[in-house]
DNA sequence: GCCGTTTTCGGCCCGACTGTTTTCAGTCG
């Protein structure tokens, strides 16, 4: 898979050309194909062996040559050739905030500058006023710049973004003047990682709401501040960027607000065809400058011909065709959702105890929950072997009266074995309701063992759901090397569902594996893990993450009743119906 | 460099804030 590779050296083309002033035309070009690489489902060399590679967005004859090229040799002679005569650190000056190309090259040039260290030593020696446009305001700028990419600029995770976010609304929320206030960017979008934060309010006053926001206590740096304007940085480190305008504005401003940038330029683009110009200010007619729309987002999607548009889809990403067409996907929304399919108890590593999980599912007004606790081979999370599975089973069942309003379901999160068998025996299995398998050891498998272990597993009849496909955490480890188009195939070939895993650092499969999950039909289960009862409001990441991939709630297990989803979960077993644990023997522990 | 219900050539989104060159370029989103 080099679709990162190749978007990786399509960006540093742009930024090269940029550089050299090339025409910006020209760079935005090689922006948007890195970009649709980037978020490219399909792997790309499959895309040139079938040479479909102008399918692609922004990929035409040209590109398509230089894709081909890397893949035949492992490089791009144009990429070459235009590296020269630029050093590779000059690129990377462009990573510190508000140095661009223009002065990455004046820095360069005049200086001789290509590393940090070096535009770090004479910032600090003053040595940089003087250059062109260059006085002691912007080399102070640029040592807080080069300070911020020391201190690894990383982006945040959505789980942690959102509640921040979220806060900064309600306190905002309540200064005199505010009509609208909500979140934007791609926190709105609802992106698994976010650079910033980004907050739109409506307000007769805006200088009261600014006021407000520069002094909040959640305030660690004001960064910049204008009439309607206004960032800082967040005592947890993320920019907060907050816009005020006059609330006839809010739905043009919410639209441009929340984007994405790639987004907003079809839709503008759509809108020149038309006469018209959109701003965050509204939709104007180009010849009289006569404002036509603006007040909501409908408006602005209507003044170009085309219905409202999720934000999750707005990445231009095919949403803008498909709207065009009529052909919006009826995304699986929160309120879909029956009940959560993978929770933990006290049992393994859970910290509640079966009765409360049950209580908080109800409380959520879900019809079912099916308590997943580990087996036995993940030792560290304190695995059940079959006699302690079949002891908790009948605890499971046992809280069941006391919950009338919510089936209470047996199930396991079974490790599934290096070699791809599962942690129990099929016997053992078969007493459960549901029984998810997934991957925790031996992560560093090779591709082939790793995908034919998983395939294995969704072979097995009594495994329904594939848990968190790819094992990668946000931040913290790398996806295991998995064939995830044979995954896809095989769970699709057995009726079996993948999970988007909602847990906050998890998010798996990501929103760009789930579309293709879905573009090849294969059902998806979206589940919390939860291991306290708080995680089972992240419900709402993974929902998100499934309405990022186009999911629509028909594909979705867990929005199905009760009685769909246990009948699909024993449709690929041998026998009919369940046998009650008791009558089994059990004893053995696999 | 891409792309086509105005076009296979000639277009390609739009505006705010900062710092400085004090009228605007550079950067950012």
């Amino acid at each position: 898979m080099k679709n990162f590779e190749l978007a990786r050296l399509f960006d540093l083309m742009a930024d090269i050309l940029e550089i050299k002033e090339e025409n910006p035309f020209r760079i935005r070009a090689y922006r948007r194909a890195a970009q649709n690489l980037e978020s490219l489902t399909e792997d790309v060399e499959a895309l040139a062996r079938e040479e479909r590679l102008e399918e692609i967005p922004g990929v035409g004859k040209d590109l398509a040559g230089k894709i081909v090229e890397y893949l035949r040799t492992g490089r791009i002679k144009d990429v070459e050739a235009a590296k020269r005569g630029i050093p590779g650190g000059v690129v990377d000056l462009m990573n510190v905030p508000g140095i661009g190309p223009k002065t990455a090259k004046l820095l360069y040039e005049k200086e001789g500058i290509t590393t940090l260290d070096r535009l770090e030593k004479l910032a600090r020696a003053g040595k940089l006023r003087g250059l062109h446009g260059i006085q002691a305001k912007t080399e102070a700028n640029i040592l807080k710049g080069i300070a911020l990419v020391r201190g690894g600029q990383a982006r945040m995770p959505l789980g942690r973004a959102l509640p921040l976010g979220q806060e900064l609304v309600r306190a905002l929320g309540d200064v005199p003047g505010v009509k609208a206030i909500e979140l934007a960017g791609s926190l709105r979008r609802m992106k698994e990682t976010v650079g910033d934060i980004d907050v739109l309010a409506t307000s007769t006053s805006p200088a009261k709401v600014m006021h407000a926001f520069t002094t909040l206590p959640q305030v660690a740096e004001v960064l910049e501040r204008g009439e309607t304007k206004a960032a800082i940085r967040h005592r947890e480190g993320i920019q907060v960027d907050l816009r005020v305008l006059e609330p006839e504005c809010f739905g043009a401003a919410l639209a441009y607000f929340t984007g994405s940038k790639q987004h907003n330029i079809r839709i503008r683009e759509m809108a020149v065809k038309k006469g018209l110009k959109i701003s965050e200010y509204g939709v104007f007619r180009a010849s009289t400058g006569r404002r036509v729309a603006g007040a909501t987002e409908e408006e602005v999607y209507a003044a170009v011909g085309l219905p409202w548009i999720p934000p999750e889809l707005r990445e231009d990403l095919g949403e803008v065709e498909a709207a065009a067409k009529g052909r919006l996907p009826d995304l699986v929304a929160l309120g879909d959702i029956r009940g959560d399919l993978h929770c933990h108890t006290k049992a393994t590593d859970g910290s509640h105890t079966i009765d409360e999980l049950v209580a908080a599912a109800e409380t959520r007004g879900y019809e079912y929950v099916v308590v997943t606790d580990h087996s036995l081979s993940a030792r560290v999370a304190g695995g059940l072997s079959a006699d302690e599975l079949a002891a908790h089973v009948g605890k499971i069942r046992a809280v069941q009266p006391k919950h009338p309003r919510i089936a209470v379901l047996a199930g396991s999160e079974c490790d599934i074995l290096a070699d791809g068998a599962m942690d129990y025996s099929d016997d053992v299995l078969a007493r459960l309701d549901l029984v998810i398998g997934g991957v925790h050891s031996r992560f560093k498998q090779p591709r082939r063992e790793m995908t034919k272990r998983i395939c294995r597993a969704l072979a097995n009849p009594y495994v329904s759901v594939l848990a968190h496909p790819t094992g990668r955490l946000i931040g913290e480890r790398e996806p295991y090397d998995v064939d995830l188009e044979e995954v896809f195939r095989t769970a699709k070939q057995h009726g079996k569902a993948v999970e988007i895993n909602a847990y906050p650092s998890r998010l798996d499969l990501n929103d760009v594996h789930a579309r293709r999950a879905r573009d090849l039909g294969v059902l998806i289960a979206v589940n919390t893990d939860a291991h306290v009862l708080d995680h089972l409001s992240t419900i709402e990441l993974g929902v998100a993450t499934a309405r990022r991939a186009w999911v629509e709630k028909s594909g979705v297990v867990n929005t199905w009743p009760a009685k769909k989803l246990l009948a699909w979960a024993r449709s690929s077993r041998p026998e009919a119906g369940r046998r009650p644990l008791a009558a089994r023997g059990g004893g053995s522990k696999r």
